[in-house]
DNA sequence: TATATTCCTTCCGCCCACTGGAAGGTCAAG
DNA sequence: CTTGACCTTCCAGTGGGCGGAAGGAATATA
């Protein structure tokens, strides 16, 4: 397969997967002699395993790391949930800060009467 | 005042300070003769003001729109009002977005043992 | 007065994970 | 032989700053 057959079998842009070859993160099979990427049914895989970590939010390096254990055959399970665990912390922290944000913005939002007057109670609150 | 000082009762690094005068924010009230930058009460106003707009994830241009009605006096509050309610959308989407990604991975790592064993659901779904 | 310290200035590059575009090479079909 | 669809590399930009270097300015101390 050549890059644009891969990206559209993986659901990703061209560009993505050529940025995934330049650092290091899957790269292409092998190259033409005319220097097209090429690759093979395990590294379209690669890509797809790493798309869907992507849409998890785990960050490149982490997909890297778990491409490591997906290919580790000798992987502890352990070491898979730990990452796992820390992205999930990270989402449970950011739910709680939008959560509080949320909570703000909306009491704001309610209270403020929206007509053609200038007094504002979201405007006195960042005053 | 000069930058640090203002930046301090602002409560903003003096580097983020600098930017906001670059990209026309915030500017400074004026310059010393030898360059250095001076800012007056109502300057530290509105610095405070952007830190909690920014706060409640406002973006920089929305900043400058929020910064727009609150000095003007004949501003309708509907105006204010609307910006703010698009904000809260968008929080509303993230946090949906981040409670299916949550339940999801959740479920995942609940169901992974952990342990020194390489099968892993969550591996599993990723492939 | 000399020096040391602290502040300030501008400028450059980096962060993340791409994305867009330009300039040019390659390959199959008509 | 040309067209068009691919592909290549390289450069630059996104948002919202942060870190650091080189050098000027103001102030405190010796």
């Amino acid at each position: 397969m050549q890059i644009g057959d891969v990206a559209r079998r993986a659901g990703l842009p061209t560009k993505t997967v050529r940025y995934y070859a330049d650092i290091g993160l899957v790269a292409p099979t092998d190259r033409t002699e005319s220097g097209y990427r090429s690759y093979d049914e395990p590294a379209l895989k690669r890509l797809v395993f790493v798309k869907r970590a992507r849409a998890f939010g785990f960050t490149v390096n982490e997909c890297r790391e778990l491409l490591g254990l997906y290919h580790d055959k000798s992987r502890s399970s352990a070491d898979v949930k730990r990452i796992a665990a820390h992205r999930l912390e990270e989402i449970e922290a950011k739910q709680r800060e939008l959560q509080s944000l949320h909570d703000a913005l909306a009491h704001l939002v309610e209270n403020c009467r929206g007509d053609d007057r200038p007094d504002c109670p979201i405007i006195a609150h960042l005053s």
